[in-house]
RNA sequence: GCCCCCAUCGUCUAUCGGUUAGGACACAUGGUUUUCAUCCAUGGAAGAGCGGUCCGACUCCGCUUGGGGGUGCCA
């Protein structure tokens, strides 16, 4: 056990954005891995924003990502009473004090003016601190100011609440985006004015996009819950966002929830912005589907063959004997069940430029008629027969006087049987549908 | 403008003064195979620039350039 207490603080804005919750990611394996107490705070001060659908999609994106907190729930709005509490501590220390202040709205351009209560940064000197992944942060005197703890309306600003809030919970260290550095200087000041001890602070890399701007929705899935419907693994996420600004020091990249755990540090997090790499998370979802037990991907597979509106069972062979194939030539879960889904339906689609190249050649379909009649005769129908047969064809001489090899057979029986180009092994394919189907469909394929 | 921070293959990164600068993704080629995927092999691919310090710098220091963040009665 150790009496590291962190916390993930977001603000319930509607999605979760993958940045933020990387900042999650982070303090959660902290936690784990030191053995201290990793919390949820909901700073939901904005209360136009801050609806229970937007709380919602912040706790179903941390249970989708296995992000179990220690301690119930906090809501900001729950501790007003100690914000304003330590507003008037502050001001009876000098700490803080009242002034008019006008200002313009950016929004309506409006100007307004009124009472506000302002935080006195410091006049000399300099403010400092050691951040657990930057190292030594300094700020001098003259480039801080004094700034507004409480708006005229009464409402404590963020600064204020954050850090009371922090102190309440007794949070030791503070893991968050480096987009708070500057802020850090001023609640660090905060912390001192109210007598409390300063917690730890470790700036984490911003996710930038390909071109090293901020990610954004306009960059591709941008929100947690966008991942998930895009059929990625929320294990195969997780591993990826830490993998964005650490790394465990030797060559290993996928690696499970426990070693993530065991090998996490936050001296080793780097303090340069990271680019998101789609297509490495593509390939690392594809690692942890292929590696997910045979029963599961079943399991899933099931569920989407529901949602799609078809059978249970494949028509021609059991969905055990199906799974592996598929599993492994899976790499989201989006992909199911349209890349197998001919497996389900008597009458299948057929991909348009595939027909055109494979069965619009002279003499494709009077040979999809002779295998049709060649599989029908054929003792027993089996991986090893079809084979048999097809390479003996293969062999013989074509009108060229050469054999006609393998390609020119395969490839117009595979479009004919499932639509499409690509697949498992042909041969493979033709057992899992069935004799039935594969005649039937040969012959119908002549019609194309 | 001012303040803070950052800088190794296209991308994510390893390296904590001495290495043929390693791995992964992506890409290319070859092998396996009927396709796709997998798997195996191979290849191209990096220390932003200029000064220092040092016997010796990717590594330490400075400057330049580039990038990011901040500069609200947002959080």
């Amino acid at each position: 056990m150790s009496s590291v207490r962190v916390r993930f603080a977001p603000s319930p804005t509607g999605s979760v954005h993958i940045g933020n919750i990387r900042a999650a990611v982070f303090n959660w394996l902290y936690a784990r891995h030191v053995g201290g107490k990793f919390l949820l705070r909901i700073e939901d001060t904005d209360l136009a924003r801050s609806t229970k659908e937007a709380i919602d999609k912040v706790l179903d994106a941390m249970a989708w990502l296995g992000l179990d907190y220690d301690e119930p729930v906090v809501y900001q709005t729950h501790n007003a009473a100690d914000h304003l509490a330590a507003v008037e501590r502050l001001l009876s220390s000098g700490a803080a004090y009242k002034a008019v202040k006008e200002s313009v709205d950016p929004a309506t351009g409006e100007k307004k003016s009124g009472e506000v209560v302002l935080f006195r940064m410091p006049k000399e000197g300099v403010v400092e601190y050691t951040d657990l992944v930057k190292g030594k942060m300094r700020k001098k005197a003259e480039d801080t100011q004094d700034f507004v703890i409480v708006r005229s309306d009464g409402s404590p600003v963020f600064h204020i609440a954050n850090v009371v809030d922090d102190i309440k919970q007794g949070v030791t260290h503070i893991i968050r985006g480096d987009d708070h550095v500057e802020n850090t200087f001023k609640h660090i000041q905060i912390f001192q004015a109210l007598g409390a001890p300063v917690p730890q602070y470790a700036h984490l890399p911003m996710i930038v996009n390909a071109q090293g701007k901020p990610y954004s929705k306009r960059d591709g899935a941008a929100f947690v819950g966008e991942f998930k419907e895009q059929g990625y693994l929320p294990e195969a996420l997780f591993n990826f966002l830490v993998l964005l600004g650490w790394a465990p020091g030797d060559d290993r990249e996928v690696m499970s929830r426990d070693e993530l755990v065991e090998a996490f540090s936050l001296d080793r997090v780097k303090s340069s912005p990271a680019r998101f790499d789609l297509k490495k998370l593509l390939w690392m979802n594809g690692e942890y589907i292929a590696r997910q037990p045979a029963d599961v991907f079943k399991a899933e597979l099931s569920s989407r063959l529901a949602a799609a509106g078809l059978p249970a069972e494949p028509l021609g062979c059991t969905l055990d004997e199906l799974v592996p194939p598929v599993q492994i030539r899976t790499k989201t879960l989006s992909d199911l069940p349209g890349n197998c889904e001919y497996f389900f339906k008597e009458r299948i689609d057929y991909d348009p430029a595939a027909v055109e190249k494979r069965l619009h050649k002279p003499g494709a379909k009077e040979r999809l008629l002779a295998f049709a009649d060649a599989f029908a005769a054929l003792p027993d129908f089996t991986v090893e027969s079809t084979e048999a047969l097809v390479r003996a064809e293969a062999d013989k001489a074509g009108p060229d006087g050469k054999p006609v090899g393998m390609g020119a057979l395969v490839h117009p029986i595979r479009v004919a049987v499932s639509g499409r180009t690509e697949g498992p092994g042909l041969f493979e394919m033709l057992a899992l549908l069935g004799r039935d189907r594969v005649v039937r469909r040969l012959r119908a394929a002549v019609a194309l």
